[in-house]
DNA sequence: CCATAGTTTGCATAGCTATTCAAATGCCGG
DNA sequence: CCGGCATTTGAATAGCTATGCAAACTATGG
């Protein structure tokens, strides 16, 4: 048994040497698009079959002078572990690596907390064909890490915040924050709240705040802004964001969180103050996180598409075709018991 | 740029020129654990440096016969997108992530959905050091594929239901389990009920559920059950559970849900009914995905250690120590607001 | 100064595949 | 029957590193 699994291994010669045939016509028999006698073709692959021989990837690549192998960094809170990852980063990865798996793609991830050094061998020169970053941080020298990488090594592409002229994927944020305006007001909502900051270094969440600001301005309803501290997104902020809003804005029946956990935490504040929604209050989140079903009332959201954005990154490290610099995703709204 | 993207690779061939000395002594000066002079070792890490080489990982592996790599495949729902996997299988991933980091291996992710064919030609033969299996699937085929991999492959560990004498991490779930029955018992439950299923193929809800009648049988409080589709695991199946139970066992005062996701259907239906929870009906779950924290109440639940869970996988594949072949992970009650 | 042991280095090769180039084969019309 | 062409195959090599082995060098003791 060990034995077995220590055994040499099957490496195209003894395939050749079984099908009677040169390695170079194993080769060219396997890789499929080499010009190559149809029946000698058969027998090398029976012949393979046969002695359970794969194609030895490292070698392969190395003869090649590819990877096959895209890199991706998915970004975690400061001492964080696997648990506190965004849930969102996570669902992204998935979509990526469905993407990756069509361009014939393996994928890497590594797990990087916000303070890490940021050092990952296989992101070096030569190790990937590229590298996808996930998630936010407000760390700089992260950033520089990613930019430098981007500049002498390998393609990058990150999902989320615009810093610098690099590639960048992110949400319609505008088209976004516009359909939830309407949607409020449609529904009925006369008096609006916005949960989030302008100033935001996470710029997709400034972006979300002005869009829903202008379109309901523009549509001529009040709208207040509750600020929080910028860059937070955590159901505490949240929370005390909507125990403020209740204190200072009574008469408000409508509600936008610029993310969904912001928006759970103004769910918390409301069913403790007893407010009811939807009938009293309406509310609509951001990004449609699994959690947004699992709430009562489930949320309302603003929803990405997010098997297009996996594409969409995957495309931007590895495709072809030149792409523009900053590209959006196109979001949906997603009704549920919130509005 | 780009020709100095497309630029001739730099070996070690060309540190060795740099530094004045041969490629062998450049090889041993990197590699770190083989004999050679502190002085040459400085003068080859400078010049290293100096022409920003690094190690090409696939000629590296390729000598050395190791990949360096672990392979993961997460199961998603048939049908299913990235938006479709278990956020606890994401959470698990995350934390093999880091222990596979610890072990200088690179991980690999492969989503597969249930009725995939199941073949991705990394975990053929050599093409990882090992294979870890996320999530669980009743189908037939892809568990035969799995076995054969484990069988004349490389080694290959499983979260989930125990099937056949292969290796499995899981949840202790019978500790959890009679914890979430004490706990119910102790803060002032007088009659219980257990939403699950004891058939399920499921083996791990099996447990729990098992498990639970019998703390309570032992301690002398009154306990039904209330089945469910085996295998089903999602909030719809919970909500209709919670329904019946709602219906026929109008005294109940403690739930037991053996997982996560069910339990949310319960505190839907509870809601609506206008239970309140937990004043009237104590709530607790299994799993601790992120989602139990952002519904309202928040949800107790039994959470297993995540980063042991991933450490232990781990071990498992690539771990010179023998272990044992099913192997239990600790759980801890989690005390939030619905209990 | 020599013999010996110990340390450090270089040479040559293995690891497995993809691909270039030349050779071989088969086929056609002339 | 032969020249010329298209098709298919094989030999040789490149791609980059790690390592066994022998050579060179250093130090030590006599």
């Amino acid at each position: 048994m060990d034995e077995l699994r220590k055994s040499a291994r099957i490496t195209s010669f003894d395939v050749a040497e079984r099908a009677g045939v040169s390695q170079s016509t194993v080769s060219r028999a396997l890789s499929g698009s080499s010009v190559i006698n149809e029946h000698t073709r058969e027998r090398v692959l029976n012949a393979a079959q046969e002695l359970g021989y794969f194609v030895d990837e490292r070698a392969a690549r190395l003869r090649r002078g590819l990877t096959g192998t895209l890199a991706t960094v998915v970004i975690c809170k400061p001492g964080g572990g696997a648990r506190d990852v965004n849930p969102f980063s996570y669902a992204l990865l998935g979509s990526i690596c469905a993407a990756a798996a069509q361009h014939g793609l393996e994928v890497l991830v590594s797990l990087q907390a916000e303070e890490d050094k940021f050092f990952g061998h296989f992101v070096e020169r030569g190790q990937a064909e590229g590298l996808i970053v996930i998630g936010t941080t407000a760390n700089r020298p992260a950033w520089e890490y990613f930019r430098r990488i981007g500049e002498t090594c390998e393609p990058v592409a990150y999902w989320g915040s615009p810093l610098g002229d690099l590639d960048w994927v992110l949400s319609d944020n505008e088209a976004g924050a516009r359909a939830a305006a309407n949607h409020l007001i449609d529904s009925g909502a006369s008096e609006l709240v916005c949960i989030g900051s302008l100033g935001s270094p996470q710029r997709q969440f400034a972006e979300r705040a002005e869009a829903f600001m202008a379109q309901a301005r523009e549509r001529g309803i009040a709208t207040h802004l509750v600020e929080i501290e910028p860059g937070a997104a955590r159901r505490e902020q949240g929370r005390m964001a909507a125990e403020r809003l209740l204190a200072d804005i009574p008469g408000c029946d409508g509600i936008f969180a610029v993310c969904d956990a912001l928006a759970f935490g103004v769910i918390e504040a409301l069913q403790a103050a007893g407010r009811s929604i939807p009938d009293e209050v309406r509310l609509v989140g951001f990004d449609g996180v699994p959690a947004s079903e699992m709430t009562f009332p489930p949320l309302t959201t603003i929803e990405p598409d997010l098997d297009l954005a996996g594409r969409m990154l995957v495309e931007a490290v590895v495709g072809e075709a030149p792409h523009p610099n900053v590209q959006r995703v196109p979001v949906k709204l997603t009704v549920r018991g919130s509005s």
